[in-house]
DNA sequence: AGCACGCCGACT
DNA sequence: GTCGGCGTGCTC
């Protein structure tokens, strides 16, 4: 149980019919606490003797018939729930597909006749009912307890284990050569089918089809099959199968392609390091079109050749149809999936094909870094600046963390990439802790595309078309002409929650932070959610003294609508939260688009991401400054990232590609350094912007945030632990806030948060330990207490 | 998460 | 006096 207070080993006895078949690392089902309630655990040691002073209570039941967590996972769990103040419990469970994680049902028997009408009714006639707390009422769940304490009915714990093969039912040929003839003649001259069925199973022996594949081959319908199974020579069986997420995918089979000069360095210098003893983590810096996939293929190859296997983490977002097939048409069956996309029991299967070693090569978003690989020989991140790589609850880790642990584990080297490092990566790599790699030319040749910046200041303002500038419609319609595509990007991030004037794109700024302020309605204020400012929500532009000043933010619908008027045979496809709802649309949409179905592609920043189309030879950008509006100093580095991915969707095979951003803050150095791509020259203005903040990568950061449907508990709580950290801290470190989040109430919740910037704190661990381990009481009156660390969004 | 124990106020 | 609510500790 993912509690404090249980967050240890519990000792248990093992009875004889059992001990042959336990051994650490499998899951157990036992019984816990005073009513003896199942549940589900893990073995984490088997020993002779305990010095354990009670009664020690049996394990129920084992789950697996090999072990699910191997020496590996379980160190890795116990580091994991350190680093990441969890418990080891979560961590074990986030390690493993979900299908794994037992789901528990209460049942209420019924033991006697004598019971009220009221309690009848509810039984129906059935002597138990599953107990429900969400569909039974407060008040009949008071009734069933009453019951039991009269011992008119109990309650019954049972634990679901969901991890289940896939069983199908196969028709395997018994018959040889011989007897094949010998029944062929003792057939009468009408029996076709049968015939029929056994020419076939002369030339294929040994085969095993499915009744659904005798149907689909020789037009065999079940009761031929069923006759064949009565005459012996069918054997009917239960086979596994794997649920297998490729099924739709069409792959071919591709080669290694010829590396440019740099690719094959970076593949070089990965690979000298492959065969160490120790482990070295690469940033593979190449601008977009430079070909960072083709290195990771050719490693990823050396690597399988060497007898060793693959991981490569790719955001969830980029996760296409695209990249899927460029691994697997090169590594084919050895490639095992896992994402979000998957069914749980697609994912558990392909989970038992790496675990039992079909598999070598795992592709897959955040989770996919615990795949269960035995030797690993190489670990990939691309787009390693993604936040998605973080997971935002417990546990918390990053998984670029548990890489560099598991690598080191291996011996194996790490290989980030990215076209625009995190910060800190790219700071660790100036500093010499990562080996740097960069690659600067593009594969074809092609000069990266021209970048225009539109100042949407300047526009003429009676136009009706607030989304579009003159500049890009023209774009729109010559590319239209020419039969060419289009990328559209709206931008939604920080949507609405910030002030801008239309005038002047000015943003109110925090006078302490130098960080945006956020619209609060509740109450009619602007609040800095690091230190806590807070003024009046102004009523003209502190700037230019201009009027129109206002929220920020579009939807995309909205947008379709305008540019479906503004080209009325344009075919436009929508890509945002709404339309990628269903399973599958996401691979639907992008087909689409890829066969040239489609001429605009209009979406939020889930299109910025490793789309590769020839055709498109236009890409815009409608509102740049959003992303500048979020109340987060990651913000510059988060607008400078999407607008150059996207921007690198323009133009990649041999047509000449264009950008058009649009924006209110066209001098902005994030925007300017976009249009220029020019990284290393962001990274420098950057850094010394974070430098003077005293803000990561110069700063470890810390969040505790306390959560409450009644506010004051939860602020009460945040300037309790305010006045108890400063005891524990030196003077070196600072202290922002308590402050409400910027979005203060989610779910009826109250949210407060503070947050620790430090440099060396060793006390610091040492209370935030205690912090968790007492937030275990607060619980109880529903306020919630969460540590994290190095947070990547502040909201 | 869920059970028991113990303390407290409100009731027959 | 006693019933029942709720805060707290503990679960091998």
């Amino acid at each position: 149980m993912p509690t404090m207070q249980t967050d240890k080993p519990f000792t248990y006895k093992v009875d004889e019919h059992l001990t042959d078949q336990l051994g650490v690392g499998m899951r157990v089902v036992v019984p816990f606490g005073k009513g003896n309630r199942l549940i589900q655990g893990f073995v984490t040691r088997i020993f002779e003797q305990t010095d354990y002073q009670g009664e020690l209570k049996k394990v129920a039941a084992v789950l697996e018939l090999a072990p699910v967590l191997n020496d590996e996972s379980l160190q890795l769990a116990e580091w994991m729930a350190r680093e990441t103040f969890s418990f080891r419990i979560s961590c074990m469970q986030a390690m493993l597909p979900s299908a794994m994680r037992a789901q528990y049902q209460k049942k209420v028997v019924l033991l006697t006749d004598q019971v009220s009408e009221e309690l009848k009714a509810f039984f129906a006639d059935k002597s138990e009912q599953i107990f429900d707390e969400q569909k039974i009422s407060t008040n009949m769940q008071g009734k069933l307890l009453k019951a039991r304490r009269q011992k008119q009915v109990e309650i019954k714990y049972l634990v679901k284990n969901k991890a289940r093969a896939k069983k199908i039912m196969m028709f395997q040929s018994k018959l040889t050569e011989e007897i094949i003839e010998e029944e062929k003649s003792k057939l009468r001259v009408n029996a076709n089918k049968l015939r029929k069925l056994l020419s076939f199973l002369r030339t294929h022996p040994k085969i095993a089809l499915t009744q659904a594949q005798f149907e689909k081959k020789i037009g065999l319908t079940a009761g031929v099959l069923r006759a064949a199974e009565k005459k012996g020579w069918l054997l009917r069986q239960e086979s596994e199968q794997y649920r297998d997420p490729r099924k739709n995918l069409m792959v071919g089979q591709t080669i290694p392609k010829n590396l440019t000069s740099q690719q094959r360095e970076a593949v070089e210098a990965v690979l000298a390091e492959a065969t160490k003893k120790h482990s070295t983590t690469f940033l593979l810096q190449g601008v977009t079109g430079s070909g960072k996939t083709e290195v990771y293929l050719q490693v990823i190859a050396k690597v399988l050749a060497a007898g060793k296997a693959a991981l490569m983490l790719v955001p969830e977002i980029s996760l296409t149809p695209q990249m899927v097939e460029r691994v697997t048409s090169r590594f084919g069956e050895k490639v095992a999936l896992l994402h979000s996309g998957l069914s749980s029991g697609e994912k558990f299967d392909e989970w038992r094909r790496i675990e039992k070693g079909e598999a070598q090569v795992v592709v897959g978003a955040r989770s996919a870094i615990f795949a269960p690989l035995k030797k690993l020989g190489i670990i990939i991140i691309d787009e390693e600046h993604e936040t998605s790589y973080k997971q935002d609850n417990m546990p918390r880790y990053h998984a670029r963390d548990v890489a560099k642990w598991r690598a080191e584990y291996h011996h194996c080297p790490v290989l980030l990439g990215s076209a625009t490092p995190s910060l800190e990566s790219r700071a660790r790599a100036q500093k010499g802790v990562y080996r740097w790699l960069h690659m600067d030319a593009r594969i074809n040749q092609q000069p990266l595309p021209k970048v225009k910046i539109v100042d949407m200041r300047e526009e003429v303002p009676q136009s009706k078309n607030i989304n579009f500038s003159e500049a890009l419609l023209r774009g729109i319609k010559q590319t239209l002409e020419r039969h060419e595509q289009i990328i559209l990007m709206l931008n939604r991030r920080g949507y609405s929650s910030f002030m801008m004037c239309r005038d002047c794109g000015f943003v109110l700024k925090c006078p302490n932070c130098d960080i945006s302020l956020t619209l609060h309605m509740d109450t009619h204020s602007m609040k800095c959610h690091y230190c806590g400012h807070e003024e009046a929500i102004p009523q003209v532009c502190p700037s230019c003294k201009g009027r129109h000043i206002r929220y920020y933010g579009t939807g995309t619908q909205q947008v379709e609508v305008e540019l479906q008027k503004l080209f009325s045979t344009a075919r436009i496809l929508r890509m945002d939260v709404d339309t990628t709802r269903r399973k599958g649309a996401h691979t639907r949409i992008l087909n689409k688009f890829g066969q040239h179905e489609a001429d605009i592609l209009l979406g939020t920043q889930m299109i910025a991401k490793g789309l590769d189309y020839p055709d498109v030879t236009l890409v815009g950008v409608l509102n740049a400054d959003t992303a500048l509006g979020m109340t987060d100093f990651r913000a510059s580095e988060k607008t400078f990232q999407l607008l150059t991915q996207v921007s690198g969707r323009a133009g990649r095979a041999t047509k000449k590609g264009q950008v058009i951003i649009q924006t209110y803050n066209p001098h902005h150095y994030a925007i300017q350094l976009a249009k220029e791509q020019n990284y290393e020259k962001f990274f420098r203005k950057e850094m010394s912007i974070r430098h003077q903040g005293a803000y990561p990568p110069y700063y470890y950061t810390i969040q505790i945030v306390a959560s409450s449907p009644e506010e004051s508990l939860a602020a009460k709580k945040m300037y309790q632990i305010y006045a108890e950290i400063r005891k524990y801290l030196s003077n070196q470190a600072v202290i922002l806030g308590p402050t409400p989040q910027a979005v203060a109430r989610i779910n009826n919740r109250y949210f407060y948060q503070l947050i620790v910037k430090y440099k060396k704190e060793k006390q610091l661990f040492v209370y935030l330990d205690k912090i968790l381990y007492e937030s275990q009481k607060d619980e109880r009156k529903g306020l919630k207490i969460m540590i994290n660390r190095e947070p990547l969004n502040f909201v």
